[in-house]
RNA sequence: GCCGCUAUCGUCUAGGGGACUAGGACGCCGGAUUCUCAGUCCGGAAACCGGGGUUCGAAUCCCCGUAGCGGUACCA
């Protein structure tokens, strides 16, 4: 099997699925892959772009077995290939360019496939001969046989006047002595794919197995593009999801099994993925069903690898401290982004949010922080266990519910509020910062009454 | 224009002639969990593109239409 992604920049969500179909694909029947660079359009192909793919193949951890191979470091077997061809007379050499294709097109009319004529003019490119008579038929593996009438066809260019090949030539060559022998690419390839089966069989080479995936698309139904938010590997990386989450998902976008099952770890879906039993109609990328995936494998990872995680996320060490706010922000973050607006009050002074101080910093909110900060004092072990206890009996004496006394205590330590747990957020900051803190919001309280 | 693909809840899908008063998941709405948010649990609303056939019977098969998408480059 093979990936043949052209270097055009990030590795977009669609490439990553077809990536990630091989890759299974491959993994499940025991077979080979082979990651091949399709950079015979050399402009768009910098080193920068290829890189990009790398790097997002080794991030969603897909590995190969052979490459990466760059199709435009091939050039020399196209030649021969191509040779060949002119030699046969399968392909000849025409002068005509674009605009003359164009002009027989509108003599002979739109149903037909432009037919050339043989040139000896230098610079004339190549194209292939295309019988006017049957049709091609790719027995593709999703679809089953889908039938395109020959004449539809041009005499297409596989090679351009300097000898360069191009596409839809090369695939097919590469594929051929790569010994490929099961294709599994985008829907876009579909109406390219007789053109390879063509050149294969001028070329007396056996053709590889189809399958075309269906496109995917955004929100909007359109075509997938940068204005969807997160549409490629690195923004997915960089908004925070984890690879085994972002495997499964795109596992589940065309793909489902029959007996309703949506939490798979990349082992089952290995065994359970099967080329044919992808749909056939295109679908859309949900970042929400996606975000509720990454959930469940965030609360699911142990906490080490979560603390790792998290630290590479944010650029930190994953040390002690860190794992103690992993410990109390796991069961509340659903991407790894959503996980420092939780513990941040662990590492800097509290934020400074009005809005939230306004809300809950009202009436005897002075009078219970102070309680609360005597109370804590003497609370041991400063457990979240104990601090409960502690805090508890100040609902009954200043008899107000549990939210009037723990939201003015979240607002003092965090500055926020919404943050994980209270006893658990106390007794990960710790006594001493958190009297401090208890202390400053009771001083900040009675400043405002004064000035009041 | 021409060639081709596709069409089940808002979204991802199950379904391959009777098991369908169409199942699951995300999202949404309501309730519970008497610290926020999140999570979790329970409940609810929500779909077979339209029209013809075939058949005793069609979401499932065929045809037409419509819509969406892809291809139609000396791009990949």
């Amino acid at each position: 099997m093979r990936f043949a992604p052209s270097p055009t920049g990030a590795l977009h969500i669609g490439g990553a699925r077809t990536a990630l179909y091989n890759w299974l694909a491959a993994r499940h029947d025991g077979g080979a892959l082979v990651l091949r660079i399709e950079d015979t359009d050399r402009e768009r192909s910098t080193t920068e772009n290829v890189e990009q793919i790398l790097d997002a193949m080794r991030w969603l951890e897909l590995d190969w077995d052979e490459g990466p191979i760059s199709q435009a470091e091939r050039a020399e077997r196209h030649a021969v290939a191509l040779g060949q061809l002119l030699e046969s007379g399968a392909a000849y050499r025409d002068a005509a360019t674009a605009k003359d294709v164009e002009a027989w097109k509108a003599e002979h009319g739109a149903g037909r496939g432009y037919r050339g004529t043989p040139s000896e003019e230098p610079g004339a490119a190549v194209r292939l001969r295309v019988p006017d008579a049957g049709e091609t038929v790719v027995e593709d593996l999703i679809r089953g046989p889908v039938a395109f009438p020959n004449v539809s066809y041009d005499d297409f260019v596989i090679a351009r006047g300097d000898g360069s090949v191009l596409y839809n030539f090369a695939v097919a060559v590469d594929d051929a002595e790569m010994g490929i022998t099961e294709v599994v690419r985008g829907d876009d390839h579909l109406s390219n794919t007789p053109k390879q089966l063509l050149v294969l069989a001028a070329l007396g080479h056996q053709p590889p197995r189809y399958a075309h995936l269906p496109l995917l698309h955004g929100p909007d139904g359109k075509k997938l593009s940068k204005r969807h938010g997160a549409a490629s590997v690195q923004e997915l990386r960089d908004s925070g999801y984890l690879p085994a989450a972002v495997r499964n998902y795109l596992a589940l976008l065309g793909w489902g099994t029959d007996d309703d099952t949506t939490l798979m770890s990349t082992e089952e879906l290995v065994r359970r993925f099967e080329v044919a039993d992808v749909g056939k109609s295109a679908a859309i990328f949900d970042e929400r069903k996606l975000r509720w995936l990454n959930g469940r494998f965030m609360r699911e990872m142990p906490l080490d690898a979560y603390t790792e995680a998290v630290g590479r996320h944010l650029g930190r060490e994953p040390d002690e401290q860190l794992r103690v706010a992993c410990e109390i922000a796991q069961e509340k973050a659903q991407t790894l982004d959503e996980v420092w607006p939780l513990i941040r009050f662990l590492f800097e002074a509290p934020v400074d949010d009005p809005k939230a101080w306004a809300k809950v910093m009202k009436g005897d909110s002075g009078a219970l922080l102070q309680a609360a900060a005597e109370a804590l004092e003497g609370v041991e072990p400063f457990a979240p266990a104990q601090i409960e206890t502690g805090l508890a009996p100040l609902l009954d004496r200043f008899d107000v519910k549990p939210g009037r006394l723990y939201q003015p205590i979240r607002v003092a330590i965090t500055g926020s509020s919404v943050s994980p747990g209270i006893f658990e957020s106390l007794a990960a900051l710790g006594r001493e910062q958190t009297l401090d803190r208890l202390k400053m919001a009771v001083e900040r309280l009675s400043i405002g009454k004064t000035d009041g």
